[in-house]
DNA sequence: AAGCCGTGGGG
DNA sequence: TCCCCAAGGCT
């Protein structure tokens, strides 16, 4: 242990970081800003655990749009819950992950059907709920309940071993990294402290290039005193990406409406609507899912998932009103757009109204 | 328990 | 261009 974290007790870093926080916490709409919360005010659970759910590996700039829609149209658990399935997947359309949304789902429903509609307020319960995992819980319980769970996410990995200097590479270093957390967690305003050592992960310690000469904890970091701030946290080698290939179908009867398939729902885009295609290989079968006459776009649609890159030759073809499809199912424009698609399937959309 | 699961922005 | 990364969970 470096003198450094001596020097600076536990108790004062969290203190450091909570008056941090008061200066320069960021206004988020799931949020409640400092006035309110002198006031008394505090966190609506179902707008906490909808944006801890959308936050999920995913950056506050996506969520905003998607967090906006969600709130004005399921404003309280009880409308979600009630909500169509198709719809809530369309809305999700384009945020990614598609389990999360599924998840969003069958948790509303438990939180009304087995909770009386209301958030469990202990860790232990909250784990219990589809899609709420130890991160999300402990967030959950200390934003909105003030329960001093400890708080530990990618923001927090990396403030801790920037503040140790540890160096053991992630995944295997995080059992260190979670000790770190909890003993600098407080007992006073544990909500605001995890919010703030987001928040500060996200905007002063960040991955590259981060702003050491405004964070509050500079003082107490050993990284910044040994310089080697820039190259933690060590993370294990990623494997490369393999290129797969598939076709689509982008079939169009003669009124307008689109051939669609509804994803089953485990596996990639789970759930989703989609254009009936191949399997995603290297030697996809061409097999179209009605008789037409297909035309072949010269441009393919390239995306990229997770784990691999995807190159999507298009198809198209125009079909007449009473032609049975083997795959899928015709729908109509009013019920149809190209927003509720995942973005995949919308890049392929895009080259085929391009023509 | 390591692999699966999206997407858009930044360097 | 390509790789990296983001308030993870599930199996």
């Amino acid at each position: 242990m470096s003198d450094l974290r001596e020097r600076a007790s536990a108790a004062e870093m969290s203190a450091d970081l909570l008056e941090w926080y008061d200066r320069h916490a960021r206004a988020l709409p799931w949020r409640v800003g400092p006035a309110a919360r002198v006031r008394g005010e505090r966190p609506d659970p179902y707008r906490v655990w909808l944006s801890e759910i959308m936050l999920q590996q995913t950056t506050v700039a996506a969520v905003k749009s998607y967090y906006a829609t969600f709130t004005t149209r399921w404003p309280n658990v009880q409308a979600l819950a009630a909500a169509e399935d198709a719809d809530v997947m369309a809305a999700w359309a384009g945020l990614g992950y598609y389990a999360r949304a599924r998840n969003l789902l069958k948790c509303a429903r438990v939180v009304v059907e087995d909770h009386g509609g209301r958030f469990p307020g202990d860790h232990e319960t909250l784990l219990t709920l589809p899609g709420v995992g130890r991160y999300t819980a402990a967030a959950i319980a200390a934003i909105v309940f003030d329960d001093p769970q400890v708080v530990v996410d990618g923001n927090v990995e990396r403030v801790m071993a920037r503040v140790h200097d540890e160096h053991t590479p992630l995944p295997q270093a995080k059992p260190v990294l979670t000790d770190m957390a909890a003993r600098l967690t407080p007992a006073d305003r544990p909500g605001c402290y995890a919010q703030a050592v987001m928040d500060l992960g996200a905007t002063i310690c960040t991955p590259k290039r981060p702003a050491c000469g405004l964070c509050p904890w500079r003082r107490s970091c050993a990284a910044w005193a040994a310089g080697t701030q820039a190259d933690l946290p060590k993370k294990a080698p990623k494997k490369r990406k393999p290129t797969r290939h598939g076709i689509v179908y982008l079939a169009r009867r003669v009124d307008g409406a689109w051939l669609l398939e509804r994803r089953p729902d485990k596996g990639l885009l789970g759930g989703m609507l989609g254009w009936p295609g191949s399997d995603w290989s290297d030697t996809p079968a061409d097999a179209p899912p009605i008789r037409a006459e297909w035309r072949t776009l010269s441009e393919e649609a390239l995306h990229t998932f997770t784990h691999f890159h995807l190159r999507l030759v298009v198809k198209t073809a125009l079909v007449p009103m009473d032609r049975a499809p083997a795959r899928g199912k015709f729908i109509e424009l009013p019920d149809f757009s190209p927003a509720d698609l995942p973005t995949v399937m919308r890049k392929a959309f895009d080259l085929a109204s391009r023509g």
